[in-house]
DNA sequence: TTGTAGGCGTTATCAA
DNA sequence: TTGATAACGCCTACAA
C-alpha cells in the first residue's frame, strides 16, 4: 500500500520512507503490473482506433495516421487496436477511441460510447477533434498563386457534403475576395480521371496563366495530366497545386506542389489528446487545428 | 467457475449445462473481462513491435507492415504497442515481440527476452521468422528478363552483408547459372543516387539489350534516371527491375516493373504465428517465406 | 502518516 | 461433473 502511495500519491508519504522505498523498488527492479492496475481502476489501458471507411490498402494516408497514432500511445503504457469492421465493431475493452471517416449517421451510436472519444476530422457536432487546418491550407495556397501573378485561378474541390471540403473552398474564397477576384469552382468525385477529364472537355475555356487550386492530390494528378495532353507548359502557362502530401504527391511528373498535412504528428496529437480526456475522465478537449504547409515542388512558377 | 470452464474447457461440461450458461451468457450480453484474465494468467494481452532501425517517417514501408500486424491481431482481443527508441527500450508488459531490423550483435539481448519472439526478415540464428521470398523473387525477375531476351542481365546489390541480399543475389545467380551465363554484381549502398552514379560512370560499357535488376526500388529508380539521362530508351534498350513494390516503384516515370512484397499480408501473418506461439507457450513456429509477384509496368518489354 | 481489509473478474486447485 | 476457495497485484476506504 505505501508503495502504491509512494507512485501515485507521493505527497502523502513522509520524504524518508519514500525515499526508502523508492530505494527498494530500484534494487527489485519493481514494475507495477499494468494488468492488476487496469483490473483495480477499471481501466483496460487499450485505447482503439476506428477506420470508419473502406481502407484502401495502398493509400499510405491512413496507414501514416496510424503510425502517429502508436507513436503518441507508447511512452504511456497504452496499447493499440485497430478496428476497420464496420458491421461488428467490438467497442468494449477500450479506455478510448480515436475515430476517423465518421460520417453524420454515425452520430447515433457514438453518442452512446460510455467512454472518452476523439476524432480526426473536422465536424459540426461538438465532438473533440484535430484536424489539419484546412481552410489556412488553401488560402496559403490561393496567395502564393496570386504572388506568382498568375492570371485566372480556379478551384477544383471534392463533391462531398464533409465539413473539410467546406473549410478548404472557404480558404480559396476568402482569399480570391479578398483580392477582388471572383471565386470559380467546380466539383467532382474524388479522382483523378475526373479532373482529367474536366479539364480535357473544357480546355479551350482556359487562358493561360491559369492555376488550378485542387482539393486533393488525386485531382491535383489528373489535372496535371490534362494539362500536358493539352500540350499545355506546366508551371510557366499553367500551375496545379495539390492537398494532402501523402505519397501520391510524388507520383505525379513533375512532382506536385501541394500543401501537405503533417499526417504523423496528427496521429500523436490524436493519441496525446484522447490521453489527457482520459486522465481528465472525459473532460471536453476542444478543437485542434494543425497548420499544413505549402510544399513548392514542380508544378507551380518559384 | 462454470462460466470459466463453458468458456475455456467446454468438453468438461455436460451438454446441457453448457446450453444454459451459453443462453445467459447471450442474455446478460456477457463479456470477459480482459484485463482480470490477463492478471490471473499472468498475460498483458499485448505484444510489442519493435522496429531496430532507425524509421524514415516519409518511407511508408514500416508503416504498412504495422498496419498489416495491426489487422492480423484485432481478432483476437490482442492489442499493440510500438518500439522504435533503441535507448530506452521497454520490454516488460508483453506477451510476446515482433522484431524488425535486428543485426546479429542483438542477438545477446533478444535470447534473454523471457516471452515467445519473432522475426521479420531472414535470420540464420535458429530464430522464427517471417519474410519475403527474396531468393525466388529474384529468381522471376531474372527469369522473366531472360525470356524477354535481354543479353545482358547485370545484378545491383545492397552493400550490406545481411541475408536478404544473400538471397535476392542467389536468386539472380542460380538462375543465371541455369541458363548458362555468367552473373555479373555490382554493390552499393541503397540510395538511388548511387546508383545513378554508377551507370552513368560506367555508360559505355553498357551495351544496348541490358537489364538492370535491382536489390530494391530505390536502386532502380536510380537507374532509371541514368539511362534517361544518357539518352537510353527504356524499356526496348534497356530494361529495369526493382524490389519491394512499396510506394517507390509509382514515384518513377516510367513506373517501375518491380518485385512486389506483400508487406501487409506478412504483418497479418506475423501477427499469427507470434499469436500461435504465444497459444503453444513459446514452442518453435518455423520459418515462412512468402512469395513475392513481378509486377510488369514499364521499365521492361512486356 | 501509515497499515489493514476487501474487492476488482478471472482461473487453478482441490473438495464434494 | 460441478462447486468452493484462494490467488493474481493493485487501489479505495477506513482504522490505527
Amino acid at each position: 500500500m505505501t508503495v502504491s502511495r509512494v507512485i501515485n500519491h507521493p505527497e502523502q508519504v513522509t520524504p524518508e520512507l519514500k525515499q526508502l522505498v523508492e530505494q527498494a523498488m530500484a534494487i527489485l527492479h519493481y514494475r507495477p503490473n499494468s494488468a492488476a492496475k487496469a483490473l483495480a481502476n477499471n481501466r483496460t489501458n487499450v485505447i482503439k482506433f476506428l477506420i470508419l471507411e473502406d481502407v484502401d490498402t495502398t493509400e499510405p494516408y491512413y496507414m501514416t495516421l496510424l503510425f502517429g497514432i502508436a507513436r503518441g500511445l507508447d511512452r504511456q503504457q497504452y496499447a493499440l487496436q485497430l478496428v476497420t469492421d464496420r458491421e461488428h465493431l467490438d467497442l468494449d475493452h477500450a479506455d478510448g477511441y480515436i475515430i476517423t471517416g465518421a460520417r453524420s449517421t454515425d452520430c447515433q451510436w457514438i453518442d452512446q460510447l460510455a467512454k472518452p472519444v476523439v476524432l480526426f476530422g473536422e465536424n459540426r457536432h461538438g465532438y473533440d477533434f484535430i484536424d489539419t487546418d484546412n481552410k489556412l491550407g488553401e488560402q496559403q495556397a490561393t496567395e502564393y498563386a496570386l504572388a506568382k501573378n498568375y492570371q485566372s485561378i480556379i478551384f477544383l474541390g471534392i463533391d462531398v457534403r464533409e465539413p473539410f471540403e467546406y473549410s478548404r473552398e472557404a480558404g480559396y474564397i476568402n482569399t480570391l475576395q479578398r483580392h477582388q477576384k471572383v471565386p470559380q469552382i467546380h466539383r467532382m468525385g474524388n479522382h483523378s480521371h475526373e479532373s482529367q477529364h474536366f479539364i480535357s472537355e473544357n480546355w479551350r475555356k482556359f487562358a493561360r496563366n491559369t492555376v488550378f487550386i485542387c482539393a486533393s492530390d488525386r485531382l491535383a494528378l489528373g489535372a496535371v495530366r490534362a494539362i500536358q495532353q493539352n500540350g499545355g507548359r506546366i508551371p510557366n502557362d499553367f500551375g496545379v497545386i495539390g492537398f494532402d502530401g501523402v505519397f501520391l504527391d510524388q507520383v505525379s511528373n513533375p512532382k506536385l506542389t501541394t500543401v501537405k498535412q503533417p499526417v504523423v504528428q496528427l496521429g500523436e496529437l490524436l493519441a496525446r489528446m484522447l490521453l489527457q480526456k482520459i486522465a481528465q475522465s472525459g473532460a471536453q478537449q476542444g478543437e485542434l487545428l494543425v497548420p499544413p504547409k505549402l510544399v513548392l515542388r514542380g508544378t507551380i512558377r518559384t
